[in-house]
DNA sequence: TCCGATGGCTAGCAGCCGTTAGCCGATGAA
DNA sequence: TTCATCGGCTAACGGCTGCTAGCCATCGGA
């Protein structure tokens, strides 16, 4: 592993743990051994660690979502495929997910735009699918919007409360939410 | 309205802005016409002003979700309410939320741990509120800590994608989230 | 063997931060 | 009218921040 995705990996614990403007370049260089401003050698900026970070996170997550829904036509499939790839990829970036929601803000234009719009994709690529249920009448709910988020804020929400040393594996919590979803949706 | 007042509206407007970290004295002194070290005659530190805001929300969250409980044996009813509650809260104290979720680690010691206890507890109740339904037959859920997790998420999402302008008013997000909740349970 | 590239280092700049000190006009009770 | 209190203000302190400049050891290819 480069010393870059190391300087990566702890800017993103630092991230995670102390908030953007809470963390100091040279915390970010003593955690992989060096002095803050040796970093420079490797990164552009403080800012651009924070770009990088939030932009990777969203194309790995849309490119996981178009791969899930990919092979098969049947709403209630798509969508159990869409959540199991939507709450694994939560379960394994808890620290991505935490700061791509809460770090939105220290992120200067255009990137902050740039970001936005790919959630503003991922969102609608959900409602999309809810709707399709909806169309089929496979699914029942008032407004497919609000089902939708309902849907992306289940699986948003294990960055607060999953860990990977807890009682419960990633499999049984995709399972389970999985199932949540469907029920949610009125599928179940 | 007091001045003491003004300045806490203010310093939550800029804390789920631009993070506790992120806002300055200067900052919060000038949304309410007055400049940063004057702010010091009304409040002790930058510091007290994210504690009295993050505890006051978990207060005020606590005692709304004892009230809504209180009055019933039905666990479906009980349940109802208490997400009745808790959405509600959630969609009139959007940045609360938002704060609580993503400052708690700008809040110091012993005041963290303070908070954090107030959060389990809530947590304990809804999880406590799943598992007699459970008991009682009426739900049917394999894990009673993540459906209780999941509720609280449909809620805290509201934190990011609500808006008072929007196209929904705040009773139809209240009872189609009440909704979601009791088809997640399996009640529906 | 040379030498450019790489990637550390320290010094330091320019600016901002929370907070304190101390000043002063307005206000209102005695 | 007097005078303490309140609540503004500016100046300034001590400390920290991101980042740049510039130095130098190491090392691999010519």
């Amino acid at each position: 592993m480069g010393t870059g995705t190391a300087i990566r990996v702890a800017a993103l614990g630092l991230f995670a743990a102390r908030g953007y403007e809470g963390t100091t370049m040279a915390e970010i260089g003593a955690a992989v051994g060096i002095r803050g401003p040796s970093l420079y050698k490797h990164v552009a900026s403080k800012q651009d660690l924070l770009v990088e970070l939030m932009t990777t996170t969203m194309d790995g997550l849309l490119e996981l979502h178009r791969r899930a829904v990919t092979g098969t036509d049947d709403p209630v499939e798509r969508l159990r495929r869409a959540v199991d790839a939507h709450v694994r990829f939560h379960a394994r970036h808890r620290m991505e997910a935490f700061v791509g929601a809460s770090e939105m803000r220290s992120l200067v234009e255009p990137h902050r735009g740039t970001v936005l719009g790919k959630r503003a994709e991922y969102e609608r690529a959900f409602r999309r699918l809810v709707e399709e249920g909806v169309a089929a009448g496979r699914f029942h709910v008032p407004s497919a919007r609000l089902a939708s988020y309902a849907i992306l804020d289940l699986g948003m929400g294990l960055a607060t409360w999953y860990r990977e040393e807890g009682e419960l594996s990633e499999n049984e919590v995709v399972w389970q939410q999985t199932e949540f979803a469907l029920r949610l949706v009125g599928a179940g």
